[in-house]
DNA sequence: CGTTATGCATAGATAATCTAAGTATATAAT
DNA sequence: ATTATATACTTAGATTATCTATGCATAACG
């Protein structure tokens, strides 16, 4: 579990989410265990802070939910991204990958033989 | 000019201004314009911006800071990293290097040909 | 002598997470 | 049965951070 600063966070929480909402539908404690998942352990989040930025989210119409009984009788609250979310998804790749574009060339590592 | 988010801003402007500064020492002025020359014009600081910032840094005892009178007369405040700053920016290289390979393998970015 | 570029500082508004606490149910263990 | 643990969502308040706007000041240029 890596301790990533809280502008780090603040900054990758959304493209992060979106991203894993790309993949399908899905719910809060589900996504914070997908987060876990891809990220080796290193993001651990807590449910505390992952709930609000879904609502705003939401609220930003990028992402809309929907209560799900599921079969064993447990009520979960799915959410899906929207079209609006997909197309800020995109922007926020290609915000991302310009940032780590500038941090690369400053940092002088040679990305000449990538791809 | 891209319009970052003020995430992204907040989460880079910490590693990007010490890098800058592991160049050699700098000052505010110029260390917009070099932001700016190694962005390929992406990223334009405002000045009301960055000082807040260094001096958060000064605080923290990243950088250290020494006015100095140029020869056109000029006094300018020129800004240093300290050994405390270089060990911080290898912390933030590493977690910004962590988090992007997390999004790349969210957005399923083949990167096994890369180095 | 006026305009532009250079150069630093800060107050107040704004925006965002993070901690902590609360509520609730299913399942497994004892 | 009862306790503990994992699952699942919400929100208030504290904290932290930039961003806008403004002010001050000097050098260079025309």
């Amino acid at each position: 579990m890596i301790s990533f600063s809280k502008s780090l966070v603040a900054a990758s929480s959304k493209p992060l989410i979106l991203g894993v909402l790309q993949e399908g539908k899905s719910y809060g404690y589900s996504i914070i265990q997908r987060m876990k998942t891809i990220s080796n352990g290193k993001i651990e989040w807590a449910d505390g802070m992952l709930y609000p930025v879904l609502h705003r989210l939401e609220k930003e119409g990028l992402i809309k939910s929907e209560w799900i009984l599921s079969e064993t009788g447990r009520h979960r609250k799915y959410y899906s991204i929207t079209e609006a979310g997909k197309a800020a998804l995109h922007d926020e790749k290609a915000n991302w990958m310009s940032m780590h574009e500038v941090m690369l060339n400053l940092w002088s590592i040679d990305t000449s033989t990538s791809q």
